[in-house]
DNA sequence: TAACATGTTTCTATTAATAGAAACAAAATA
DNA sequence: TATTTTGTTTCTATTAATAGAAACATGTTA
């Protein structure tokens, strides 16, 4: 997992939300983008309580898919369950 | 883009390289850490003077890929150009 | 308890991503 | 200039990811 903590060392360097989000759209191709957003949107759909059949039939995504996405929400620990709150 | 936007700000909230790297380990789904991880090594190499046809083999990834990973590079106002030299 | 809504998992056909090969372009070198 | 190396693009067969459906599990409510 080496080359992820370099990029994580890479990022904490960086100043502003706008460099972070230029840095991601260089690293990821544009398919990714797309995936990780919509990941995005079932994570705060979850947390805003909506149920998973709704998610699917608005975001237009697999069932099983929603049900992955659910695995983090659950695990309390999670850095993302913390921040989800307030976005 | 507001999503990856959102997910931008967070990231700028986080204290340490270990969080940020905890927090993309929950968001992204294993085949995306192999394939980010491989790119990063692709830029990585590239930036260090391999050839595509070194770096193709090396890592065992096409040649088109390579190529693809070889544009960002080009970018002199790319934010991962001017890092890839300090890592 | 029965009926219903929701969460989760599994399966398969479909779709999207990729490797590998090949061809061509561009650059370097002799 | 001719030759070689390297970069880039295109093509197709193969592989991996996904949706959608179905089935089952787990609540939840009347």
């Amino acid at each position: 997992m080496k080359n992820l903590e370099e990029i994580s060392e890479i990022i904490t360097k960086l100043k502003s939300k706008e460099e972070v989000c230029s840095f991601l759209l260089e690293l990821l191709t544009d398919s990714e983008v797309i995936d990780i957003s919509k990941r995005w949107r079932i994570l705060k759909m979850l947390s805003c309580g909506s149920t998973q059949r709704e998610i699917s039939s608005e975001l237009k995504v697999s069932l099983c898919k929603v049900t992955r996405g659910a695995k983090i929400i659950k695990d309390k620990n999670a850095i993302i369950t913390k921040y989800l709150k307030g976005v």
